[in-house]
Order: C-alpha cells, then sequence, then structure tokens
DNA sequence: CGTCGACCATACTTAAGGGTATGGTCTCCG
DNA sequence: CGGAGACCATACCCTTAAGTATGGTCGACG
C-alpha cells in the first residue's frame, strides 16, 4: 500500500502520542508501542537511545500541537469574544484527552509540568482577553479566566462528571457582571 | 516505650495512607512501607493475603475519615453560611494531599473512583446548603456548590498556583448575587 | 517446662519493563 | 554485482516490586 519508508521516527512519536491521550504516560511503553507498530525493540532503539529521549520528543510535539491551535484560535476570523470562547471550549473537548493525560504527568515529571505551565499561561492569555472584550477589567478577567481554566480541568479530577466541558449555566455565572 | 504488640495490621494501614499522601498510589509500595516500620515483607504477608487487601483497607481508612469530617462540618456550632464555608476551605487545606492523591489514583482505579464520587456527593451537599443558606436557590446552589469545587481539584493540576486554595477574590466571584 | 500460635526474617521465585549485543535483511549506489 | 549503511529481529541482562516458602523467636498458658 502505502510507500512506507519502513517505521520513521516520526511513527514511534505518533503512536507513542496516541498511546499517551489513551492510557496516560504509564501507558506509553516500548513493547506495546513496538506491538501497535508491528515491529519489536530492535526498531525503537535505533531511533532513540531511550525512552526519556521519546518523552521529551513527546513533550515538544505537543507543545508544537498546542502552539498550532493557540495561533487558530488568536488567527479567529470572529472578534466576537462570546464566540471566540465558544471556539475555545469546542477546542477543550476535542484536546481533552491529550490534555488530561499531558496533566497527570506533570505531577510527577519536571519536565512536563513546565510544558504545562507553559501552555496554559497562552491560553489564560486568550480566554481573558476575551473577558476584558466582555467588559472585565484586567485583573478580574485574568482571575476569572483562571477560575473558568481550573474548573474545567477539576472535571478531569472529578468522577461523575461525564466531560470536563463546562454548561451554559455555569458560564452564565463566570460571566455575571462584577457586584458592588 | 510504648507496650506495643509488635506491628499491627493498623499500623501497616497507617503507615500507607501517610505514604498514599506523600507519594501516590505508586508510592505506596510494601518494602517502603516495610523499612518504614522498620520490620520485612514477612510482617505483611502475615497480616494481608496481597496487595489489592491493602489498598481496599485505605480506601475504607480513608472513606471512614472523610465521613468523620463530614460529620464534623454538619455539627458545628455556627449557623453562619459564610463561617461554614470558611470552614470547609480549612478542612480542605489539610486534606490536600490525601485528596488530591485519592483523585488521581481514582483516575485508574475503579473503587477508588467510586469512593471519590461518594465523597464528593456528600462534599457537594454540605457546600450546596451553605449557598442555599445565602440565598441562592435550590439548583443554583447545586450548580455554583459544583463549580467550587471543580476549581478547587482544578488547582491541583495547574502547575503554578500554589495551592489548590481559592482566593478571597475568586469567593466573592462564585457568590456574586444572579444576574438577569 | 514444654508447646502452641502469633509474628516476623531470610531467601527465593516470578513478571514487567527498560536496555544491550549481535547478527540478519533490504536497498541503494558506485 | 558487491559492499555499506539503514533498519530491524532475536536473544539476552538488569532492576523493581509482588508474592511464596520456610524456618526462627517470643510470650502466654496448660
Amino acid at each position: 500500500m502505502a510507500p512506507r519508508t519502513r517505521t520513521s521516527r516520526r511513527d514511534w512519536i505518533e503512536a507513542a502520542y496516541q498511546e499517551l491521550a489513551r492510557a496516560g504516560e504509564r501507558g506509553v511503553t516500548i513493547n506495546a508501542l513496538a506491538a501497535r507498530l508491528g515491529v519489536t525493540k530492535g526498531s525503537f532503539y535505533w531511533h532513540f537511545t531511550d525512552r526519556p529521549e521519546l518523552m521529551r520528543a513527546l513533550l515538544d510535539r505537543w507543545a508544537h500541537e498546542r502552539t498550532d491551535e493557540m495561533l487558530t484560535l488568536a488567527l479567529g476570523s470572529t472578534a466576537d469574544p462570546r464566540e471566540r470562547l465558544r471556539r475555545i471550549q469546542a477546542l477543550g473537548r476535542e484536546i481533552g484527552p491529550v490534555d488530561r493525560a499531558m496533566r497527570l504527568w506533570a505531577q510527577h515529571e519536571p519536565a512536563a509540568e513546565k510544558a504545562v505551565r507553559h501552555a496554559d499561561q497562552a491560553l489564560l492569555g486568550h480566554i481573558a482577553a476575551c473577558l476584558e472584550g466582555l467588559g472585565f477589567g484586567g485583573a478580574d478577567a485574568e482571575l476569572r479566566a483562571l477560575l473558568m481554566l481550573r474548573a474545567w480541568v477539576g472535571g478531569y479530577l472529578m468522577p461523575g462528571e461525564g466531560s470536563p466541558d463546562l454548561s451554559e449555566r455555569t458560564l452564565e455565572i463566570l460571566l455575571a457582571p462584577p457586584g458592588g
């Protein structure tokens, strides 16, 4: 079928990325990936020196994907803040599994934590910008953005909640005009 | 010193509980606990048949502690909702590490997930009751309670945030009167 | 005093997972 | 056509952590 030049380094990273989203960091094991790719560890240790190198590559791949997504958000044709917020929510839905895996991984891996922190800064900036567009002051917008994001990721750790999605009513509360 | 009848089953559970809060579920290993208790695995496998039994006992111990704490909250002498909320926040601060470990564990262990879900239901009830005391309608109170809890646990997965604590300003937003 | 059972140490086995060593195959290029 | 190097299979070792087998110690009690 495909004119595949055997299994490339990218193939390994891609497979690892899938496994990360599916089973978390612990799930990305050399043998599992090899089986998935239809090869053996011999292939892996040709493309990589060790597992940490693969994980670093994973982090890179994730960071780049995130950056692209942030750019897509920033360059979105709409200027309407509410619509932009909706798009952020939609993005959140599709990146859910990977995002969750990354955050869990970041709990015991400093490099992952750094990557997540960095990505969060960017995302918070986008959300805060939307909130400023809705009339909230700078500090207030930032605070609400943080609250929104925390409520979102909190859904990952709340069993019983279907998706970490925020309901419309919840949004209303977060976007309520500041009281005296 | 103490008239200790060697190492009891409770000692093992207690040590495991400490380790759980300190290093997460993966951190609670038989050998580590044995070293901590100054004995060997021989002791463990006399008191328990296997590791799963210890983990089940851990779940039980946690659930009971949680129930007690919930009861303490419920029987608090104060009727002032704001003060009750403050106490809930204070409780959150002290149970932080265990709570976090339990939620992470619940990500890949159905039994733990069930325990967390159950405990969350109780906690949400308490919070919602406070909010009703502040004048929010039933459904609105429940929604805000959920939002509050999600924002709290979200702090666990947000690197850069010092503690998962909610700031005063954040509380103000969550307790803002419902807009039209 | 002897022994019975609670409690634990020691030594071993097993399974997973990362990592290494080595040799084979395919492909391209001179 | 004949290497040379890219790519991978096979077989092996090492470590970690769970689990097992067995025998030893110590106190209570008949």
